[in-house]
DNA sequence: AGCACGCCGACT
DNA sequence: GTCGGCGTGCTC
């Protein structure tokens, strides 16, 4: 007998091993051993028992791990993962294997004769009842609950509202690893906000969440709660084909939104703030109340540059214009740590003619100030856990953290436009995903300052109607191709030495480009800490056939070393 | 990915 | 003469 192994390295396998007498009866499908591979002692997972292999001199297995031994459904799970994202089985395995680590329980087995699907769209954001009553029902029977959550401060939340009805510790809570955990004591899976951008993993295997949630569910049949205020697009189109039962539970409430068009305030002195947002200020101010401005912009200006000779100031790491911090005196890398000193004169030609130009946090901050000189005006700062006091608060949309917790007067959008206008497919339901959230958090009315107020999703929001949203997303989805009407696989290949990544890049393009079926386009040259990165864009209806015909690409031509190869599946 | 092997340039 | 740079190719 030897044993197929697999490691978590790039490297497709399987290695053949043979197995020493003396642990034959602990090596099974799963088990994870130690063994030599070249000269180096690495771990590994055992993913198939054969009688002979092609290799005439085989290494024996060193050792067994006793405990992380994977369930046959899990190896299953991690042969789907392999091949929808494009990583090894052996990373995949690991993947898996690390997300269940500090919680592998052995306990009874439940049964499941059939399995479930379900999503409760929940408007008014809050998921109590809906927890309580789905929990309810098995508590007291030895069944675990999973509940995957976004972040830690919805973790938190989900803790709290558990602990106030339930004793028994028979739920699980935990972020998107948590997926992966051993389901076999487990009767129901809840997923919170399934459309959280953090639900995808940005490190190979670059999965989804959600995707890994219905790949269990075929593979292992257990039954699984979607509990959403504002559900994907992908997840409702499988509420249309009638894969995934669909519930409204109650009405939104709260926070009304209204527009208010700019376009109607032409003449107004220029700044951050229009005459109606500011008059709701005031009147929240004399009534004590308080008001949230979300900007999703860091530092004051999104750019520096000469107006005499055209110089815009780059970070010397990446491709990217340098951000000007005016109260820290600097400027400041979005993508990386690199900064530099403010300069009153233009770098390059030294001219006089030296502008920062944009919108951003601190220029709202200073007209605030200005306008009410009274005001206890705060900034909400990125590693925030508590808010301070205070009468006028900007913030960024990671201020959504509170919305369980907290709730403001009016909350104001000062720059719904530049979220709404990004040149990305979600930017619309990420924009309109947003304002519903915030919703949530509104106790009177929530403003958006915009030019673009005949647009869908603005229409959406101030009728308060999600399926004019959803109506007119998907036809726009459908038309482009987009998921869930077709799916995008990128291939990223990035290295510090340029000329190495884009003669690969341009190698595999050309190996791509034969292939008449997939439509194919090169993407833009960038740079990122001090490493050019060049894309790939494969587009199509069928993942796995993309992913299958990138990597036969990929094997066919020479691999610099040098140039690391990264696959993301609808990034 | 990591490591060995191997083939060219500048040093005691 | 040797140390060490990194380009190439393999790991059962």
């Amino acid at each position: 007998m030897i044993a197929q192994v697999v490691f978590d390295l790039p490297l497709e396998g399987p290695f053949d091993y043979s197995i020493p007498s003396a642990l034959e009866n602990q090596i099974s499908v799963g088990a994870q051993v130690q063994v030599f591979l070249g000269t180096k002692k690495c771990a590994g997972f055992v993913t198939k028992l054969a009688d002979k292999s092609l290799f005439e001199h085989l290494k024996p297995i060193k050792s067994v791990a006793d405990k992380s031994v994977l369930t046959a459904a899990q190896v299953s799970l991690g042969h789907s993962l392999s091949r929808y994202y494009g990583c090894s089985l052996g990373e995949a395995l690991f993947t898996i294997s690390r997300g269940c680590e500090k919680l592998q329980v052995f306990s009874d087995t439940v049964k499941k004769n059939f399995s479930a699907l379900t999503l409760y769209i929940v408007p008014s954001g809050n998921y109590e009842q809906v927890l309580v009553s789905l929990i309810k029902p098995l508590t007291g029977e030895g069944k675990k609950v999973l509940v995957l959550v976004a972040d830690q401060f919805v973790a938190s939340w989900v803790e709290e509202i558990l602990k106030k009805h339930f004793l028994r510790e028979n739920c699980l809570v935990g972020t998107r690893s948590l997926v992966f955990r051993s389901l076999d004591d487990v009767a129901l899976v809840i997923m919170i906000d399934e459309d959280n951008l953090s639900y995808k993993q940005e490190q190979t295997p670059m999965y989804e969440t959600r995707q890994v949630l219905l790949m269990r569910e075929a593979i292992e049949k257990i039954d699984v709660a979607f509990i959403s205020t504002t559900p994907s697009l992908e997840l409702m189109f499988l509420v249309a084909k009638g894969q995934v039962k669909g519930i409204e539970v109650g009405q939104a409430r709260l926070g009304q939104v209204q527009t208010i068009d700019l376009n109607n305030y032409k003449f107004t002195p220029k700044g951050l703030l229009s005459v109606p947002v500011k008059s709701v200020i005031e009147k929240n101010l004399a009534k004590e109340e308080k008001t949230i401005l979300v900007l999703n912009r860091k530092g004051s200006y999104a750019l520096s540059r000469c107006t005499d000779c055209g110089f815009i100031l780059k970070c010397q790491r990446c491709d990217a214009p340098m951000t000007y911090f005016r109260l820290k005196g600097k400027y400041s890398c979005a993508h990386c740590t690199f900064t530099m000193p403010q300069e009153t004169e233009c770098p390059h030609c030294r001219k006089p003619s030296w502008k920062s130009i944009g919108i951003g946090v601190e220029q709202l901050q200073k007209e605030l100030r200005n306008t009410f000189t009274l005001a206890k005006i705060a900034c909400f700062e990125r590693g925030a856990q508590e808010l301070k006091d205070f009468d006028v608060l900007i913030a960024t949309q990671a201020v959504l953290r509170f919305r369980h917790r907290w709730r403001a007067n009016t909350i104001v959008l000062i720059d719904f436009d530049g979220q709404l206008n990004r040149m990305d497919m979600r930017s619309s339901f990420n924009s309109w995903s947003l304002v519903e959230h915030l919703r949530v958090m509104a106790k009177e009315h929530i403003f958006i300052q915009t030019r673009n107020s005949d647009h869908y999703v603005l229409k959406a929001l101030t009728q308060g109607n999600a399926k004019i949203f959803y109506d007119e997303d998907r036809n726009i989805r459908r038309e482009l191709k987009l998921p869930p009407f077709g799916h995008e696989v990128n291939v990223c290949l990035r290295c510090g030495n340029q000329t190495a990544a884009q003669n690969m890049a341009q190698e595999l393009y050309g190996q791509l480009k034969g292939n008449a079926a997939y439509p194919l386009h090169a993407d833009t040259v960038s740079k990122k800490r001090d490493q050019y990165r060049f894309n790939i864009l494969v587009r199509g209806q069928d993942v796995i056939g993309m992913i299958t015909l990138i990597k036969e690409a990929l094997s066919r031509i020479k691999r610099s070393s040098k140039v690391i190869v990264t696959i993301n599946v609808d990034p």
